[in-house]
DNA sequence: CATGAATGAGAGTTCATTCAT
DNA sequence: GATGAATGAACTCTCATTCAT
């Protein structure tokens, strides 16, 4: 597959994305992306056999993106603390956003069960908890944070940003709950319990 | 609708809870019910117009039996504690479950975006908040918590909650873990941050 | 499946026969056989799941069929060599008949390979032999026949029909090499060599 | 077309053959073959329009190498019983071929209806009749055979292996019963009725 | 009320065939 | 000549939904 089949296997990903985010992941039939796409019935599966397989491809890419914006973001030596809040604040705009991969994410999830080694979303959150492990026992450090259990805080934090992600799309949440959420999280930081 | 109805349309949910268990929601199709509760293709369609009104009568039926057996658990006299206490147990054991209705909700909640005011599972949400708001304000004029953010705390424990219960369905989760996870909150609810 | 459920399996496969006759095996698709019946496509999945096993049902009708032609046949009392001969004779009908299953049970046991035991058509040869076996045995005892081998004769008259059949599929044959083909075996049975 | 045009083509042939004897004829797609050629889509295309047409091709390589196989098995003076003897054998030999043309040919014809005169098989047939016929006569005359009919006796012998090689393809057939049929056919040759 | 046969729309998938490069 | 991406027609199969009985 030549370089312009890679081309257009990233224009189908890019299409397909759209539809994911629009119809979430059990609702999107191979012809859905073929007509995103405007490309033929039979030409979509020289590409990809499945909605499961281009599913996964749009996830990868999702991921090299976000590595990519975060990157970019701490080009500038940053505390501890600073990341968190970008981190954070990425969060939100995810969990506030109406048009985003959530939803597909976790229908995906439902329907496939990958073993625990491959499952991405897995490995994800194992490492968000380490990182953010990390940046509370440097803000520890560096006086900014006091809290004495920074696994349990780190994980307490995930699980919290997943309850906030799922309630986004079940039941709402505004804004401001979002930021309830945080500053409860933060003072558990900042004064710990004694 | 006479009361041979009643019974039917009572059979015919309890068939479908199966079902919706097994499958999930968007899985299922009126040909799976119709099997499940061996009536004929035609007579689903006396009662139900689609999986969807079967899945909301499923779930009205769910709740009050929830309702009922926090009634039996606590005709004796708890203190605050041990109702939160059996409160976190009880969804530890559904956050275990394998069989439940856990994924068909948010399935469905995927699919189905009710009005505020008609959003079933938000209503149960913040019910659950105020409770336990009101269950920690108690423990502590008992002394048994000290916490100077109840609410907080209550939106907390819930979005914990919900952080475990999509993370059982989409990344695995753990007895171990949800422990870890309750022991986190609880230490927060009895030594408060100053 | 009720009385009506019968007869329209009946008609089922009575159109089908006409759409194996016509088109052979392989060149029929679910789509030919409704059209030919004029159901609807989802209909004729209510009764049959794929062309093989509507053939099969129509090979087991057919030879039903067969099976009351030669009774009603044989009500008088004929000798062994006239049933041999109206044996022969229908042969000849079937090998010359543009319309008939043979190029479709051909093609149906090309695509199939039934285990011995349940391989139809060879039930059907081997009963044939035995049969023609039996007859000229018969006649060699009234005198009619005179075959030191009616075995190996009721073999190599099957074979020789078989070989006529499906050359008249490839490369055709005219009523008159049929003739000649039966009268060289018949010339065989009546004056043995020695 | 130039030299490494035919050099293509053979090898287009000879990559081609092999699918047909593993998957007969109406199985076999222009894809099919082209996977088989390690050839490009279009590239076949150049070259032939069709299966039909490839296949057409395979069987005239197929009756050349037939043809030169016998001459070099004949180069010594057998006599005539031998060279029967041999045919027979050589025929044996295809029956019982589990890989071979034999049901492509077959399902060939029956697809494809070409007029007499074009008729590959027919003419290979009418060829073979003749050849044995002559045989026959042969025999006769130096005294190997004592046959009345040699033309009839050819016929017969010709029906018989058409008989035992479509057989083999749907009912199946053992060494010992083709072993049975040619020692009949002989016992017919030798010793002749009166 | 209840049945279950019947309908037809729509999804998945495969290939012969074409055509720009 | 040669390539292989692209097209679109055709086929299989499944269900929601209707309707005569």
């Amino acid at each position: 597959m030549g370089e312009k089949s890679l081309q257009k296997k990233q224009h189908i990903l890019t299409c397909a994305k759209k539809v994911f985010e629009e119809k979430g992941f059990k609702n999107v039939t191979m012809k859905d992306i073929v007509e995103a796409c405007e490309i033929s019935r039979g030409g979509l599966y020289l590409y990809f056999e499945s909605t499961k397989e281009i599913f996964v491809e749009v996830l990868k890419l999702e991921s090299q993106e976000t590595d990519n914006m975060f990157e970019e973001a701490l080009t500038e030596e940053p505390t501890a603390a600073d990341i968190l809040a970008l981190f954070l604040k990425e969060q939100k705009r995810e969990i506030l956003s109406k048009k985003g991969l959530t939803m597909a994410i976790y229908e995906f999830y439902f329907a496939e069960k990958p073993p625990k080694k491959e499952n991405f979303l897995r490995n994800q959150f194992n490492d968000a908890v380490r990182v953010i492990e990390k940046l509370i026992e440097e803000a520890n450090a560096s006086g900014e944070f006091l809290c004495d259990d920074p696994l349990g805080a780190a994980r307490n934090i995930m699980y919290v940003l997943e309850g906030l992600k799922i309630s986004a799309q079940t039941i709402g949440v505004s804004e401001a709950t979002i930021n309830q959420e945080i500053l409860y999280i933060m003072k558990g930081l900042v004064a710990d319990s004694e």
